[in-house]
RNA sequence: UCCCCGAUAGCUCAAUCGGCAGAGCGGGUGGCUGUUAACCACUAGGUUACAGGUUCAAGUCCUGUUCGGGGAGCCA
């Protein structure tokens, strides 16, 4: 017999004489002479209730069914005289296919998250975690379908890279040299190569010939950052749009942010229900100001005048040609607008080479999409798409026109204006569920002196 | 990397002025005809992160180390 899935079970609409599920033990509760077991496959967050009756051939072995053990139940599923759940199934028969010893860490009890973290590989199997993977699946599944709907490209674009898209932080060596070292050109590229920090820079090729395109992989960054928003390995969306300019790329970046926070409301129901009553008291709330809200845009002059005017004790100084600091995205994003704000036009000095040069010589056209909680979600711009003006700008900024040759040619040969940007993955499953740390949205994160699992 | 805070039973925490190491949950045993973080009774469980120091006496005070958390920077 075929098992079916929680899920399926839990909506039937008729009782069915004989079912097969297969799970994990969540708890037992041992009455005289029979059993409740609460079975969870992973399917959904709600578990299936069996009723163990003690006419069961091998009921002193369920009697012993600990936490975490799996098993399989064969039965009938009927309505449930109890008043928690619509249906439970009366187990005729259940194999106990893994018995987990009473060492099993996790308890019916709330555990902190910092201990879950050093269990990474069974904290799937609580409630809030299996929740959070299953929106992370839900929302991958979304990305996809807003850019197929929308005539977007899936590219792939390298991992290991000989190229550094300047200003994207640190990156890791890759190396097939001995640890003890040897020379460069003995090793495997006989260049330096390093994993990847964006694929932007591949991805703009592609974009200037299959028109729109994104990509969606992993990205690494060797920062030794130690915050709640950073990790070392995450997932990243970068859209590339030829014949495209920036207001165009705020439409499309705020279009993707406000299509996913409503296929998350619609589809993940259940699971988001858990983060609004247990994580998070207001993300019903701040999703619907996400789905519906027009995000307020505006001049990263005018931000600079707003902060400058608003009297706020800042610790750091507001100046034009500052880059902003966390405090003032906050204050922008949480305190004065209340929505999501995406600033733009950037002096060039504080944004790196590829950002399109503005009329004026002082500003470049790039945005940052700024989210309560969490800052900056989204950084993109205009890219320079003008041969001159794009070799000045290396020039100026130090870098080398020979490393980026093919990168200069692309603006030879048929340049057209293009825009992009990179949407954090992470931070956007921190945004829709409400979880504050980036460490509990990945299965497996990698942090600083964290690479375990 | 910098600043602040923390580490006590498997987990979550308590321990007053430096004076006998505690509770709940979880585990084990027994009980209970429908439970819902079930309930009731009994029970086992400790190198107080690690290394030094001060003291008659250190979980508690001091120094160092490790790990963790929050904030900052870098960014997505």
């Amino acid at each position: 017999m075929k098992r079916t899935k929680i899920a399926l079970l839990l909506q039937a609409t008729a009782p069915a004489n004989e079912i097969l599920a297969k799970g994990w033990v969540r708890t037992k509760r041992d009455a005289k002479g029979f059993s409740f077991i609460e079975l969870n496959d992973g399917s959904c967050l709600s578990n299936l209730q069996v009723l163990a009756n003690e006419n069961l051939p091998n009921y002193d072995e369920v009697r012993k069914l600990t936490t975490g053990s799996s098993v399989s139940v064969s039965g009938r599923l009927v309505a449930s005289q109890g008043s928690g759940q619509k249906w439970e199934v009366q187990a005729t028969e259940i194999q106990i296919i893994g018995l987990a010893p009473e060492s099993f860490p996790l308890q019916k009890k709330r555990h902190s998250d910092e201990f879950l973290r050093t269990i990474a590989h069974l904290r799937p199997r609580t409630n809030k975690y299996s929740a959070a993977f299953r929106i992370r699946s839900e929302l991958s599944f979304a990305i996809h379908q807003f850019f197929h709907e929308r005539g977007f490209r899936y590219i792939h674009t390298p991992i290991l890279t000989a190229s550094d898209c300047e200003g994207a932080g640190e990156m890791f060596r890759v190396t097939t040299l001995p640890p003890s070292g040897g020379k460069i050109e003995e090793d495997f590229f006989g260049v330096e190569a390093n994993l990847t920090v964006s694929g932007q820079l591949e991805g703009e090729m592609l974009a200037l010939s299959l028109g729109d395109v994104y990509t969606f992989g992993p990205t690494f960054r060797a920062e030794n950052s130690n915050t709640r928003r950073h990790a070392a390995e995450f997932w990243m969306i970068e859209p590339e749009m030829a014949f495209c300019d920036l207001q165009e790329n705020m439409s499309t970046a705020e279009d993707l942010i406000q299509y996913l926070a409503r296929h998350t409301m619609e589809h993940c129901a259940e699971d988001l229900n858990l983060f609004a009553k247990f994580v998070d008291k207001e993300l019903m709330a701040r999703l619907e100001v996400l789905a519906k809200a027009e995000f307020m845009r505006l001049p990263y002059k005018e931000a600079v005048s707003i902060l400058e005017k608003s009297r706020h004790p800042f610790e750091y100084a507001v100046g034009y040609g500052l880059d902003l600091q966390s405090e003032h995205e906050r204050y922008l994003t949480e305190a004065h607008f209340k929505k999501p704000v995406i600033v733009f036009d950037y002096p060039k000095t504080i944004k790196p080479f590829y950002m399109r040069l503005n009329d004026d010589d002082q500003t470049v056209a790039g945005m940052d999409v700024l989210v309560a909680g969490i800052g900056e979600i989204i950084g993109g711009s205009q890219r320079e798409e003008r041969y001159d003006i794009l070799l000045k700008r290396m020039e100026q900024m130090g870098l080398s026109k020979e490393k980026y040759w093919w990168y200069l040619e692309s603006r030879q040969y048929g340049s057209v204006p293009h825009s992009g940007f990179g949407l954090g993955f992470e931070r956007l499953i921190m945004l829709v569920t409400g979880i504050n740390n980036i460490r509990d949205v990945i299965p497996f994160p990698r942090t600083p002196k964290n690479i375990e699992f």
